[in-house]
DNA sequence: GCTTTGGGTGTACAGACGTACACTCAAACT
DNA sequence: AGTTTGAGTGTACGTCTGTACACCCAAAGC
């Protein structure tokens, strides 16, 4: 038998981890609005008023999960930052970064990417707001690659902002195309098409300004 | 005092749009899936139960609305055809074109970024295919614009895939935006130049096979 | 003119919903 | 050792849910 004492935090902690976790699997099939506290309570195997003692709502539930998925999401920022930035395949490198993250953290793609669109007020504008913070990131690193000089801040994040729509895009066929291994193949092969495609278009682009 | 005498299927075709625009209100702050048929009852001023004798479940009318929202948004890719396809500033034309019709048919516009995502399973399928459908569409409107010669036919789908995609990141940037009218102006902008760029680079992309 | 049809009504019910309140009982603190 | 704290329990409530069923009555069909 395991020892299974344990300090009250430590509770505490297994008890958040499990909603955090229930509502996960939940949010595979539905969105948040369409859950109750009541299921996502039964799921974990607590009795529904226990809830209260974690979260207020499942509205900061949601809140807690954003924060969560983005923080998955800015390690996989992370492990494209890390290859060498003037390597020449960077753009297979980048992609395939993006389709083995989106595998791996399945949930939290899928979360991310429903409650963008249909979630609580409060949680569509944290989305919106990480993923510009992810923008301007990537704007960032794209002024340090050679050959952007003469481009001005803006065109920077007009052209990130593409480049992440296109990646976010690819990320929400990734997840309808997962299982079918031809189909995942092809929208990574897709992806790096597009992205060589942006990237020619932005070295050609001149500003007007 | 005006004439209210109707035949029998007009009654029942108004009660009908009544379901359908009621439907398109609820839907401007929450998804289908957190929609109750009480509560679409109770916004057309029906019963219950008389809900049943137009749609059999929120899914079916979901998928009313889907086909519904895609004759608008035909009639939009209409316009931007009907504008002279050599015309230099076809890019221009089309924004406008759609930021206009994002505006015009807002309630449609909305419905569909959302259910998109978190829609039932059958609707997020249908708006798929719908999307997918627009695509194919302006791949053969590209291939008939001048310069697109050398391009295969799956290059031409995966750059078609590319604007729509950035597309509707467009109309769901304008959808947020909505009154406060710099930062509609800002979206077009960042539209217009998205357009562009993809087009340079779609111009000095040579297909690989 | 009499019958049929079918959109809309009203009542009724079992189950799920959020949440208030009083409770237990170990861990944590004094 | 005695007290406090707080995560989790159990009951209880009023409300909302989908849907079954019997009903109404004007338009449609004969």
């Amino acid at each position: 038998m395991t020892e299974s004492t344990q300090t009250r935090v430590e509770r505490k902690e297994r008890t958040r981890r499990a909603i955090l976790d229930a509502t996960l699997v939940l949010c595979e099939e539905s969105s948040l609005v369409a859950l109750s506290l009541r299921q996502v309570a039964k799921q974990v195997g607590i009795v529904p008023t226990a809830f209260y003692r974690h979260f207020d709502s499942i509205e900061s539930l949601g809140l807690a999960l954003v924060d969560e998925s983005f923080v998955s999401l800015r390690a996989m920022l992370r492990d494209v930052r890390r290859h060498d930035p003037t390597y020449r395949d960077i753009v297979d490198q980048s992609v395939d970064t993006l389709v083995s993250h989106v595998q791996k953290e399945r949930q939290h793609f899928l979360f991310i990417v429903r409650e963008r669109a249909a979630g609580p007020l409060t949680v569509r504008a944290a989305i919106r707001h990480q993923i510009e913070l992810c923008e301007r990131e990537l704007a960032t690193d794209l002024a340090r690659l050679p050959g952007t000089e003469p481009w001005s801040p803006e065109d920077l994040q007009v052209l990130s902002n593409l480049i992440v729509t296109a990646m976010v895009a690819t990320a929400e066929d990734i997840l309808v195309a997962t299982g079918r291994a031809d189909a995942e193949k092809a929208v990574a092969e897709r992806a790096r098409t597009q992205l060589r495609m942006v990237i020619i278009g932005a070295l050609g682009w001149r500003s007007r300004t």
